[in-house]
RNA sequence: GCCCCCAUCGUCUAGAGGCCUAGGACGCCACCCUUUCAAGGUGGAGAUCACCGGUUCGAAUCCGGUUGGGGGCACCA
Protein backbone atom coordinates (compact mmCIF):
# COMPACT_ATOMS: atom_id res chain seq x y z
CA UNK A 1 0.00 0.00 0.00
CA UNK A 2 1.71 3.33 -0.90
CA UNK A 3 -0.34 6.11 0.56
CA UNK A 4 0.36 9.89 0.04
CA UNK A 5 0.57 11.65 2.93
CA UNK A 6 -1.12 15.09 1.31
CA UNK A 7 -4.12 14.75 3.82
CA UNK A 8 -5.63 12.76 6.16
CA UNK A 9 -6.17 9.17 5.81
CA UNK A 10 -9.53 8.83 3.14
CA UNK A 11 -12.20 6.25 3.57
CA UNK A 12 -11.04 5.03 -0.58
CA UNK A 13 -7.65 4.78 0.98
CA UNK A 14 -8.52 2.89 3.56
CA UNK A 15 -10.60 0.45 1.85
CA UNK A 16 -7.80 -0.10 -0.69
CA UNK A 17 -5.52 -0.65 2.33
CA UNK A 18 -7.96 -3.01 3.98
CA UNK A 19 -8.14 -5.29 0.04
CA UNK A 20 -4.71 -4.93 -0.04
CA UNK A 21 -4.08 -6.43 3.79
CA UNK A 22 -6.56 -8.87 3.26
CA UNK A 23 -5.35 -10.19 -0.17
CA UNK A 24 -1.93 -10.38 1.43
CA UNK A 25 -2.69 -12.16 4.95
CA UNK A 26 -5.27 -14.69 2.71
CA UNK A 27 -2.53 -16.06 0.26
CA UNK A 28 0.63 -15.69 2.93
CA UNK A 29 2.58 -12.54 1.35
CA UNK A 30 4.23 -10.35 3.12
CA UNK A 31 2.11 -6.66 3.05
CA UNK A 32 4.28 -3.38 2.14
CA UNK A 33 3.84 0.01 3.58
CA UNK A 34 4.95 2.92 1.45
CA UNK A 35 5.04 6.54 2.30
CA UNK A 36 4.50 8.63 -1.08
CA UNK A 37 6.26 12.09 -0.55
CA UNK A 38 7.89 12.88 -3.54
CA UNK A 39 5.47 16.16 -3.42
CA UNK A 40 7.40 17.56 -1.13
CA UNK A 41 4.98 20.83 -1.39
CA UNK A 42 1.56 18.72 -0.06
CA UNK A 43 3.08 16.46 1.90
CA UNK A 44 2.83 16.58 5.69
CA UNK A 45 4.39 15.12 8.87
CA UNK A 46 0.71 15.59 10.75
CA UNK A 47 -0.86 13.75 7.63
CA UNK A 48 1.48 11.07 7.48
CA UNK A 49 0.99 10.03 11.70
CA UNK A 50 -2.90 10.40 10.90
CA UNK A 51 -2.24 8.08 8.16
CA UNK A 52 -0.19 5.55 9.88
CA UNK A 53 -2.09 5.73 13.01
CA UNK A 54 -5.75 5.46 11.68
CA UNK A 55 -4.68 2.04 10.07
CA UNK A 56 -3.27 0.96 13.03
CA UNK A 57 -6.74 1.83 14.36
CA UNK A 58 -8.46 -0.49 11.67
CA UNK A 59 -6.19 -2.93 12.86
CA UNK A 60 -4.27 -3.41 9.65
CA UNK A 61 -0.67 -3.89 10.32
CA UNK A 62 2.40 -4.41 7.59
CA UNK A 63 5.61 -6.57 7.35
CA UNK A 64 7.52 -3.95 5.99
CA UNK A 65 7.22 0.09 5.99
CA UNK A 66 7.80 2.80 8.66
CA UNK A 67 5.90 0.66 11.77
CA UNK A 68 4.89 4.50 13.46
CA UNK A 69 4.53 8.17 12.27
CA UNK A 70 8.32 9.29 12.13
CA UNK A 71 9.55 6.20 13.31
CA UNK A 72 11.86 3.48 12.69
CA UNK A 73 11.27 1.13 9.52
CA UNK A 74 11.06 -2.45 9.66
CA UNK A 75 12.01 -4.38 6.30
CA UNK A 76 15.04 -5.29 4.50
CA UNK A 77 14.09 -2.93 1.28
CA UNK A 78 13.46 0.44 3.08
CA UNK A 79 13.86 3.48 2.86
CA UNK A 80 10.09 3.19 2.93
CA UNK A 81 9.65 6.59 2.61
CA UNK A 82 9.99 7.79 -1.64
CA UNK A 83 11.76 11.47 0.26
CA UNK A 84 14.94 9.11 1.14
CA UNK A 85 15.41 7.09 -2.08
CA UNK A 86 15.95 10.15 -3.99
CA UNK A 87 19.74 8.66 -5.03
CA UNK A 88 18.20 5.50 -6.52
CA UNK A 89 15.22 7.68 -8.71
CA UNK A 90 18.39 9.89 -9.78
CA UNK A 91 20.09 6.37 -10.74
CA UNK A 92 17.36 4.77 -13.05
CA UNK A 93 16.52 8.19 -14.51
CA UNK A 94 20.46 8.48 -15.59
CA UNK A 95 20.25 4.61 -16.99
CA UNK A 96 17.26 5.93 -18.62
CA UNK A 97 18.52 8.84 -20.27
CA UNK A 98 22.17 6.55 -21.40
CA UNK A 99 19.84 4.38 -23.18
CA UNK A 100 18.28 6.48 -24.86
CA UNK A 101 14.53 5.51 -23.95
CA UNK A 102 14.61 9.08 -22.13
CA UNK A 103 15.51 12.33 -22.67
CA UNK A 104 15.23 16.09 -21.64
CA UNK A 105 13.06 18.53 -22.41
CA UNK A 106 13.77 21.93 -22.25
CA UNK A 107 9.95 23.31 -23.17
CA UNK A 108 8.66 25.93 -20.51
CA UNK A 109 5.20 25.77 -18.96
CA UNK A 110 3.99 28.62 -21.30
CA UNK A 111 5.38 26.78 -24.38
CA UNK A 112 3.75 23.71 -22.93
CA UNK A 113 0.38 25.51 -22.67
CA UNK A 114 1.02 26.79 -25.97
CA UNK A 115 0.71 23.21 -27.41
CA UNK A 116 -1.82 22.01 -25.26
CA UNK A 117 -3.84 24.86 -26.22
CA UNK A 118 -3.45 23.86 -30.39
CA UNK A 119 -4.16 20.35 -29.78
CA UNK A 120 -7.58 21.50 -28.05
CA UNK A 121 -8.37 23.57 -30.97
CA UNK A 122 -7.80 20.73 -33.44
CA UNK A 123 -9.47 18.24 -30.80
CA UNK A 124 -6.89 16.20 -30.53
CA UNK A 125 -5.94 14.16 -27.40
CA UNK A 126 -3.62 16.87 -25.56
CA UNK A 127 -0.24 15.19 -25.85
CA UNK A 128 3.53 16.12 -26.21
CA UNK A 129 4.31 16.64 -29.55
CA UNK A 130 7.94 15.68 -29.24
CA UNK A 131 9.50 18.80 -29.58
CA UNK A 132 12.73 18.57 -27.70
CA UNK A 133 13.54 14.89 -29.17
CA UNK A 134 14.29 16.93 -32.01
CA UNK A 135 16.78 19.52 -31.05
CA UNK A 136 20.09 20.17 -32.56
CA UNK A 137 23.34 20.22 -30.10
CA UNK A 138 23.17 24.28 -30.65
CA UNK A 139 20.10 24.32 -29.38
CA UNK A 140 20.63 22.57 -26.41
CA UNK A 141 24.08 24.59 -25.95
CA UNK A 142 21.92 28.03 -25.95
CA UNK A 143 18.99 26.45 -24.05
CA UNK A 144 22.16 25.60 -20.72
CA UNK A 145 23.56 28.80 -21.30
CA UNK A 146 20.30 30.30 -20.82
CA UNK A 147 20.33 28.61 -17.71
CA UNK A 148 17.46 26.70 -18.59
CA UNK A 149 17.04 23.31 -16.39
CA UNK A 150 15.37 20.28 -18.46
CA UNK A 151 12.90 18.27 -17.18
CA UNK A 152 13.26 14.18 -18.31
CA UNK A 153 10.54 12.77 -20.32
CA UNK A 154 10.79 9.33 -21.13
CA UNK A 155 10.25 7.97 -24.81
CA UNK A 156 7.42 6.04 -25.26
CA UNK A 157 6.79 3.63 -28.23
CA UNK A 158 4.04 3.61 -29.67
CA UNK A 159 2.83 -0.06 -29.06
CA UNK A 160 -1.05 -1.66 -27.95
CA UNK A 161 -0.19 -2.38 -24.19
CA UNK A 162 -2.52 -5.36 -22.88
CA UNK A 163 -2.20 -6.44 -19.21
CA UNK A 164 -4.49 -8.93 -16.83
CA UNK A 165 -6.10 -7.09 -14.36
CA UNK A 166 -7.03 -9.48 -11.39
CA UNK A 167 -10.65 -8.19 -10.73
CA UNK A 168 -11.25 -6.93 -15.03
CA UNK A 169 -10.00 -9.71 -16.82
CA UNK A 170 -7.68 -8.06 -19.68
CA UNK A 171 -7.40 -4.87 -20.49
CA UNK A 172 -5.88 -2.79 -23.95
CA UNK A 173 -4.56 0.35 -24.18
CA UNK A 174 -2.70 2.33 -27.23
CA UNK A 175 0.25 3.95 -26.11
CA UNK A 176 0.40 5.72 -29.64
CA UNK A 177 -2.28 8.02 -28.18
CA UNK A 178 -0.10 8.63 -24.98
CA UNK A 179 2.71 11.36 -25.11
CA UNK A 180 5.85 11.01 -24.11
CA UNK A 181 5.33 12.24 -19.95
CA UNK A 182 7.71 13.63 -17.73
CA UNK A 183 9.53 11.52 -15.53
CA UNK A 184 11.81 13.95 -13.49
CA UNK A 185 10.84 17.34 -13.06
CA UNK A 186 13.23 20.45 -14.33
CA UNK A 187 13.53 20.80 -10.24
CA UNK A 188 15.12 17.47 -10.20
CA UNK A 189 11.77 16.16 -8.25
CA UNK A 190 11.00 12.90 -9.56
CA UNK A 191 7.56 12.24 -10.49
CA UNK A 192 4.61 9.41 -9.18
CA UNK A 193 4.58 6.99 -12.29
CA UNK A 194 8.13 6.87 -12.09
CA UNK A 195 8.87 6.46 -8.56
CA UNK A 196 5.97 3.91 -8.02
CA UNK A 197 7.94 1.54 -10.37
CA UNK A 198 11.46 1.92 -9.61
CA UNK A 199 10.31 1.21 -6.29
CA UNK A 200 7.94 -1.30 -6.93
CA UNK A 201 10.98 -3.18 -8.35
CA UNK A 202 13.43 -2.55 -5.77
CA UNK A 203 11.04 -3.49 -2.93
CA UNK A 204 9.58 -7.10 -5.24
CA UNK A 205 6.56 -6.12 -4.99
CA UNK A 206 4.21 -8.91 -6.97
CA UNK A 207 1.18 -7.72 -6.45
CA UNK A 208 0.01 -4.05 -7.41
CA UNK A 209 -3.83 -3.61 -6.06
CA UNK A 210 -5.23 -0.20 -5.87
CA UNK A 211 -7.95 1.90 -7.26
CA UNK A 212 -9.68 2.17 -10.60
CA UNK A 213 -8.65 5.80 -11.19
CA UNK A 214 -4.89 4.17 -12.15
CA UNK A 215 -6.45 1.83 -14.43
CA UNK A 216 -5.72 4.74 -17.32
CA UNK A 217 -2.18 5.28 -15.62
CA UNK A 218 -1.06 1.59 -15.55
CA UNK A 219 0.28 1.49 -19.29
CA UNK A 220 2.34 4.36 -18.75
CA UNK A 221 3.79 2.35 -15.93
CA UNK A 222 4.26 -1.08 -18.38
CA UNK A 223 6.11 1.44 -20.66
CA UNK A 224 8.33 2.54 -18.02
CA UNK A 225 8.73 -1.04 -16.62
CA UNK A 226 9.83 -2.30 -20.03
CA UNK A 227 12.09 0.87 -20.66
CA UNK A 228 13.88 -0.08 -17.44
CA UNK A 229 13.72 -3.85 -17.97
CA UNK A 230 12.11 -4.67 -14.93
CA UNK A 231 9.35 -7.51 -14.11
CA UNK A 232 6.02 -6.70 -14.54
CA UNK A 233 3.72 -7.31 -11.26
CA UNK A 234 0.40 -8.26 -11.20
CA UNK A 235 -2.21 -5.45 -11.80
CA UNK A 236 -5.65 -5.46 -9.47
CA UNK A 237 -7.87 -2.02 -10.08
CA UNK A 238 -10.50 -2.23 -7.66
CA UNK A 239 -13.70 0.51 -8.21
CA UNK A 240 -14.12 3.46 -6.52
CA UNK A 241 -16.30 4.35 -3.45
CA UNK A 242 -18.63 6.92 -4.42
CA UNK A 243 -20.81 9.92 -3.31
CA UNK A 244 -24.40 9.59 -2.73
CA UNK A 245 -24.51 10.93 -6.68
CA UNK A 246 -22.62 7.86 -7.69
CA UNK A 247 -19.76 10.66 -8.22
CA UNK A 248 -16.11 9.76 -6.95
CA UNK A 249 -16.27 10.17 -3.16
CA UNK A 250 -14.84 13.62 -2.34
CA UNK A 251 -14.39 15.57 0.83
CA UNK A 252 -16.84 18.33 -0.75
CA UNK A 253 -19.79 15.88 -1.13
CA UNK A 254 -19.18 13.15 1.85
CA UNK A 255 -17.30 12.96 5.02
CA UNK A 256 -13.86 11.30 3.46
CA UNK A 257 -11.61 11.48 7.00
CA UNK A 258 -11.59 7.52 8.54
CA UNK A 259 -10.20 9.66 11.53
CA UNK A 260 -13.80 12.05 11.80
CA UNK A 261 -15.62 8.36 12.00
CA UNK A 262 -13.01 7.55 14.65
CA UNK A 263 -14.31 11.03 16.67
CA UNK A 264 -17.84 10.34 16.48
CA UNK A 265 -17.19 7.23 17.87
CA UNK A 266 -17.66 4.25 15.50
CA UNK A 267 -15.82 1.18 15.87
CA UNK A 268 -12.91 -0.28 13.84
CA UNK A 269 -14.70 -3.53 13.63
CA UNK A 270 -17.20 -1.85 12.01
CA UNK A 271 -15.63 0.30 9.79
CA UNK A 272 -13.37 -2.62 8.64
CA UNK A 273 -16.71 -4.94 7.97
CA UNK A 274 -18.22 -1.94 6.00
CA UNK A 275 -15.38 -1.01 4.29
CA UNK A 276 -15.17 -4.73 3.40
CA UNK A 277 -18.29 -5.24 1.74
CA UNK A 278 -17.87 -2.31 -0.41
CA UNK A 279 -17.18 -3.91 -3.52
CA UNK A 280 -16.86 -7.33 -2.42
CA UNK A 281 -18.78 -10.24 -0.93
CA UNK A 282 -18.32 -13.62 0.37
CA UNK A 283 -20.97 -14.94 -1.99
CA UNK A 284 -23.14 -16.51 0.87
CA UNK A 285 -25.71 -14.46 3.40
CA UNK A 286 -23.45 -13.90 6.00
CA UNK A 287 -22.65 -10.44 6.28
CA UNK A 288 -20.72 -10.08 10.44
CA UNK A 289 -16.73 -10.67 10.16
CA UNK A 290 -14.03 -9.69 12.06
CA UNK A 291 -10.70 -8.83 10.42
CA UNK A 292 -9.44 -12.11 10.43
CA UNK A 293 -12.09 -13.89 9.30
CA UNK A 294 -12.25 -11.47 6.31
CA UNK A 295 -8.50 -12.53 5.78
CA UNK A 296 -9.95 -16.27 5.68
CA UNK A 297 -12.50 -15.67 3.14
CA UNK A 298 -10.98 -12.86 0.80
CA UNK A 299 -10.84 -13.29 -3.03
CA UNK A 300 -10.00 -10.84 -5.06
CA UNK A 301 -11.55 -12.50 -8.05
CA UNK A 302 -14.90 -11.84 -6.37
CA UNK A 303 -14.54 -7.83 -6.10
CA UNK A 304 -16.99 -6.22 -7.71
CA UNK A 305 -16.28 -4.20 -10.94
CA UNK A 306 -18.53 -1.92 -10.54
CA UNK A 307 -18.59 1.31 -7.84
CA UNK A 308 -20.20 1.16 -4.59
CA UNK A 309 -21.97 4.16 -3.04
CA UNK A 310 -20.51 5.15 0.70
CA UNK A 311 -24.31 4.19 3.05
CA UNK A 312 -23.73 5.71 5.83
CA UNK A 313 -27.04 4.01 6.64
CA UNK A 314 -25.31 0.83 7.04
CA UNK A 315 -22.59 1.98 8.93
CA UNK A 316 -24.71 2.92 11.41
CA UNK A 317 -26.28 0.13 11.74
CA UNK A 318 -23.07 -2.10 11.59
CA UNK A 319 -21.46 0.10 14.42
CA UNK A 320 -24.81 -0.61 16.67
CA UNK A 321 -24.09 -4.49 15.96
CA UNK A 322 -20.98 -4.40 16.90
CA UNK A 323 -21.56 -2.49 19.78
CA UNK A 324 -24.43 -4.18 21.65
CA UNK A 325 -21.88 -7.06 20.48
CA UNK A 326 -19.29 -5.46 23.27
CA UNK A 327 -19.05 -7.23 27.04
CA UNK A 328 -19.73 -4.59 29.71
CA UNK A 329 -16.13 -3.97 30.22
CA UNK A 330 -15.07 -3.12 26.73
CA UNK A 331 -17.41 -0.97 26.10
CA UNK A 332 -17.12 1.34 29.28
CA UNK A 333 -13.51 0.94 28.25
CA UNK A 334 -14.05 2.19 24.82
CA UNK A 335 -16.84 4.35 25.97
CA UNK A 336 -14.83 6.37 28.60
CA UNK A 337 -12.98 9.33 26.32
CA UNK A 338 -16.71 10.07 25.06
CA UNK A 339 -18.22 10.43 28.28
CA UNK A 340 -17.80 13.35 30.64
CA UNK A 341 -14.80 13.42 33.19
CA UNK A 342 -16.54 14.21 36.05
CA UNK A 343 -18.67 10.67 35.90
CA UNK A 344 -16.14 8.10 37.62
CA UNK A 345 -15.43 4.56 35.79
CA UNK A 346 -17.70 3.01 38.37
CA UNK A 347 -20.32 5.02 36.92
CA UNK A 348 -19.30 4.21 33.77
CA UNK A 349 -19.85 0.52 33.94
CA UNK A 350 -22.81 0.90 35.73
CA UNK A 351 -24.94 2.82 33.20
CA UNK A 352 -23.02 0.90 30.30
CA UNK A 353 -26.33 -2.14 30.11
CA UNK A 354 -28.50 0.68 30.67
CA UNK A 355 -27.24 2.49 27.29
CA UNK A 356 -25.68 -0.49 24.89
CA UNK A 357 -28.84 -0.94 23.20
CA UNK A 358 -29.82 2.91 22.70
CA UNK A 359 -25.90 3.67 21.19
CA UNK A 360 -25.10 4.18 17.12
CA UNK A 361 -22.32 5.82 17.86
CA UNK A 362 -19.75 5.82 21.18
CA UNK A 363 -20.34 9.61 21.14
CA UNK A 364 -24.25 9.36 21.41
CA UNK A 365 -23.73 8.35 24.90
CA UNK A 366 -22.69 11.50 25.95
CA UNK A 367 -26.55 13.49 25.92
CA UNK A 368 -27.68 9.82 27.32
CA UNK A 369 -26.17 9.73 30.24
CA UNK A 370 -25.16 13.77 31.26
CA UNK A 371 -28.50 13.98 33.93
CA UNK A 372 -25.93 12.29 35.76
CA UNK A 373 -22.98 14.75 35.95
CA UNK A 374 -25.75 17.80 35.57
CA UNK A 375 -26.91 19.59 38.77
CA UNK A 376 -30.44 19.48 39.93
CA UNK A 377 -30.34 22.95 39.05
CA UNK A 378 -29.47 22.24 35.66
CA UNK A 379 -32.00 19.82 35.17
CA UNK A 380 -34.39 21.62 36.81
CA UNK A 381 -34.19 24.67 34.12
CA UNK A 382 -35.19 21.49 31.61
CA UNK A 383 -38.75 21.05 32.78
CA UNK A 384 -41.85 22.46 31.09
CA UNK A 385 -45.36 21.72 30.82
CA UNK A 386 -44.89 20.60 27.72
CA UNK A 387 -42.56 17.63 28.43
CA UNK A 388 -44.12 17.21 31.84
CA UNK A 389 -47.26 16.92 31.02
CA UNK A 390 -49.06 13.10 29.73
CA UNK A 391 -51.77 13.54 27.18
CA UNK A 392 -55.12 14.81 29.12
CA UNK A 393 -53.33 15.51 32.38
CA UNK A 394 -53.79 19.01 33.52
CA UNK A 395 -50.72 19.98 36.14
CA UNK A 396 -52.26 19.74 39.31
CA UNK A 397 -53.34 16.02 38.82
CA UNK A 398 -49.56 15.56 37.29
CA UNK A 399 -48.30 17.15 40.72
CA UNK A 400 -50.37 14.59 42.35
CA UNK A 401 -48.70 12.24 40.83
CA UNK A 402 -45.27 13.41 41.57
CA UNK A 403 -46.34 13.94 44.87
CA UNK A 404 -47.19 9.90 45.37
CA UNK A 405 -44.41 8.74 43.75
CA UNK A 406 -42.20 11.02 45.95
CA UNK A 407 -43.88 9.55 48.98
CA UNK A 408 -43.26 6.21 47.80
CA UNK A 409 -39.91 6.28 47.15
CA UNK A 410 -39.14 8.56 50.18
CA UNK A 411 -39.68 5.56 52.87
CA UNK A 412 -36.77 4.05 51.53
CA UNK A 413 -33.28 3.62 53.09
CA UNK A 414 -30.23 4.68 50.05
CA UNK A 415 -29.25 1.21 50.12
CA UNK A 416 -32.45 0.10 49.01
CA UNK A 417 -33.13 2.29 45.98
CA UNK A 418 -32.87 -0.39 43.32
CA UNK A 419 -34.49 -0.23 40.07
CA UNK A 420 -36.51 -3.46 40.96
CA UNK A 421 -37.90 -2.11 44.29
CA UNK A 422 -38.26 1.60 42.42
CA UNK A 423 -40.87 0.07 39.75
CA UNK A 424 -43.17 -1.93 42.04
CA UNK A 425 -43.25 0.97 44.70
CA UNK A 426 -43.66 3.59 41.56
CA UNK A 427 -46.14 0.74 39.78
CA UNK A 428 -48.15 0.63 43.38
CA UNK A 429 -48.30 4.23 43.02
CA UNK A 430 -49.56 4.51 39.39
CA UNK A 431 -51.86 1.75 40.11
CA UNK A 432 -53.57 3.17 43.20
CA UNK A 433 -54.34 6.76 41.63
CA UNK A 434 -55.32 4.78 38.19
CA UNK A 435 -52.99 6.21 36.20
CA UNK A 436 -51.71 4.25 33.11
CA UNK A 437 -47.86 3.44 34.29
CA UNK A 438 -46.94 5.15 30.92
CA UNK A 439 -48.21 7.99 31.80
CA UNK A 440 -47.47 8.30 35.22
CA UNK A 441 -43.28 7.82 34.33
CA UNK A 442 -43.41 10.94 32.16
CA UNK A 443 -43.25 13.23 34.52
CA UNK A 444 -41.01 11.13 36.60
CA UNK A 445 -38.44 10.80 33.43
CA UNK A 446 -38.45 14.49 32.99
CA UNK A 447 -38.22 15.13 36.28
CA UNK A 448 -35.02 12.48 37.19
CA UNK A 449 -33.22 13.38 33.71
CA UNK A 450 -34.85 16.53 32.49
CA UNK A 451 -35.50 14.88 29.05
CA UNK A 452 -38.72 12.72 27.62
CA UNK A 453 -36.03 10.62 25.94
CA UNK A 454 -33.44 8.45 28.25
CA UNK A 455 -32.23 5.66 29.50
CA UNK A 456 -34.60 2.90 31.54
CA UNK A 457 -36.01 5.48 34.70
CA UNK A 458 -35.89 3.02 37.65
CA UNK A 459 -32.03 2.21 36.40
CA UNK A 460 -31.63 5.77 36.13
CA UNK A 461 -32.99 6.65 39.72
CA UNK A 462 -30.73 3.63 40.84
CA UNK A 463 -27.54 5.35 39.30
CA UNK A 464 -28.57 9.04 40.33
CA UNK A 465 -29.49 8.03 44.00
CA UNK A 466 -32.01 8.64 46.54
CA UNK A 467 -30.92 12.25 47.83
CA UNK A 468 -30.53 13.29 44.28
CA UNK A 469 -33.87 11.68 42.60
CA UNK A 470 -35.75 13.44 46.07
CA UNK A 471 -34.36 16.68 45.47
CA UNK A 472 -35.29 16.32 41.75
CA UNK A 473 -38.77 15.02 42.19
CA UNK A 474 -39.15 18.50 44.55
CA UNK A 475 -37.86 20.03 41.92
CA UNK A 476 -40.35 19.19 39.40
CA UNK A 477 -42.91 19.55 42.08
CA UNK A 478 -42.40 23.07 42.51
CA UNK A 479 -42.35 23.68 38.76
CA UNK A 480 -45.75 22.26 38.28
CA UNK A 481 -47.22 23.70 41.22
CA UNK A 482 -45.98 27.29 39.72
CA UNK A 483 -47.91 26.95 37.07
CA UNK A 484 -50.87 27.79 39.50
CA UNK A 485 -53.47 25.79 37.94
CA UNK A 486 -55.90 25.53 40.00
CA UNK A 487 -56.71 21.84 41.46
CA UNK A 488 -58.72 19.72 40.06
C1' G B 1 -12.56 15.95 -27.49
C1' C B 2 -9.78 11.16 -27.03
C1' C B 3 -8.93 6.54 -24.28
C1' C B 4 -10.45 3.01 -20.64
C1' C B 5 -13.88 0.83 -17.14
C1' C B 6 -18.77 -0.24 -15.44
C1' A B 7 -24.41 -1.36 -15.36
C1' U B 8 -29.55 -6.74 -10.44
C1' C B 9 -34.78 -3.36 -5.41
C1' G B 10 -33.43 3.86 -2.99
C1' U B 11 -28.42 1.62 -1.00
C1' C B 12 -24.85 -2.71 -0.16
C1' U B 13 -25.26 -7.24 -2.48
C1' A B 14 -26.59 -13.11 -3.91
C1' G B 15 -26.73 -14.85 -8.74
C1' A B 16 -21.12 -17.73 -13.31
C1' G B 17 -27.57 -20.83 -19.11
C1' G B 18 -32.56 -24.15 -16.57
C1' C B 19 -32.85 -24.45 -8.88
C1' C B 20 -35.15 -16.99 -10.33
C1' U B 21 -42.91 -16.28 -10.35
C1' A B 22 -34.64 -12.90 -8.88
C1' G B 23 -32.63 -14.40 -2.55
C1' G B 24 -30.40 -11.64 1.81
C1' A B 25 -29.12 -7.10 4.41
C1' C B 26 -29.65 -1.67 5.31
C1' G B 27 -33.30 1.93 4.92
C1' C B 28 -38.79 2.56 4.66
C1' C B 29 -44.01 1.06 6.29
C1' A B 30 -47.32 -1.84 9.59
C1' C B 31 -48.16 -4.79 13.73
C1' C B 32 -46.28 -7.20 18.33
C1' C B 33 -43.35 -6.49 22.78
C1' U B 34 -42.77 -2.15 25.82
C1' U B 35 -41.83 3.04 31.19
C1' U B 36 -39.59 7.10 26.82
C1' C B 37 -36.01 6.10 23.14
C1' A B 38 -33.82 2.03 21.45
C1' A B 39 -33.12 -3.13 20.94
C1' G B 40 -35.92 -7.54 19.64
C1' G B 41 -39.98 -10.32 16.97
C1' U B 42 -43.48 -10.85 12.81
C1' G B 43 -45.21 -9.20 8.25
C1' G B 44 -45.20 -5.77 3.96
C1' A B 45 -44.05 -2.44 -0.08
C1' G B 46 -39.81 -2.21 -3.20
C1' A B 47 -35.86 -4.80 -9.33
C1' U B 48 -40.39 -6.05 -16.56
C1' C B 49 -32.17 -7.89 -13.82
C1' A B 50 -30.68 0.05 -18.15
C1' C B 51 -32.46 -0.56 -23.36
C1' C B 52 -32.40 -3.05 -28.26
C1' G B 53 -30.95 -7.05 -31.07
C1' G B 54 -28.57 -11.84 -31.42
C1' U B 55 -26.81 -17.06 -29.77
C1' U B 56 -29.71 -21.13 -27.40
C1' C B 57 -34.98 -25.77 -26.60
C1' G B 58 -34.02 -22.12 -22.56
C1' A B 59 -30.47 -15.77 -20.66
C1' A B 60 -30.08 -11.52 -15.10
C1' U B 61 -26.23 -14.89 -16.58
C1' C B 62 -22.92 -15.60 -23.39
C1' C B 63 -22.17 -12.01 -27.89
C1' G B 64 -22.97 -7.18 -30.45
C1' G B 65 -24.89 -2.38 -30.37
C1' U B 66 -27.35 1.78 -27.87
C1' U B 67 -28.05 4.66 -23.65
C1' G B 68 -26.51 6.05 -19.00
C1' G B 69 -22.77 6.50 -15.27
C1' G B 70 -17.73 6.67 -13.73
C1' G B 71 -12.43 7.25 -14.26
C1' G B 72 -8.09 8.94 -16.84
C1' C B 73 -5.66 12.11 -20.36
C1' A B 74 -0.30 17.51 -15.62
C1' C B 75 6.92 19.39 -14.60
C1' C B 76 -0.42 16.28 -8.68
C1' A B 77 -0.60 11.63 -6.28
Amino acid sequence: MAPSPTGPLHIGTARTSLYNYLFARHVGGTYVLRIEDTDTARSTADDERDIIDNLHWLGISWDEGPQAAGGEDIGSFGPYRQSQRMDLYAREATRLLESGAAYHCWCTPEELEGVRREHEARKEAPRYNGRCLRLTDADRARFETEGRQPAIRLRVPPEAIRFDDLIRGEVEFDNALLGDFVIVRANGVPLYHFVVVVDDEAMGITDVIRGEDHLSNTPKHIALIRALGYAEPRFAHISLILNPDRTKMSKRKSQTAITAYREQGYLPEAMVNFLAFLGWSPGTEEEIFTLDQLAERFELGAVHKGGAVFDQDRLDFLNGVYIRSLADQQLALRLRPFLPDALDDASVLRVVPLIRERLVRLADAGELVVFLVETDEQVGARYDADAMLPKQRTPAETAAAVASARDALEGLEAADFSADVLETRCRQAADEMGWKAGDFFRPLRVAVTGRTVSPPLFGSMELLGRDRVLARLDGALGKLTAEGVPTA
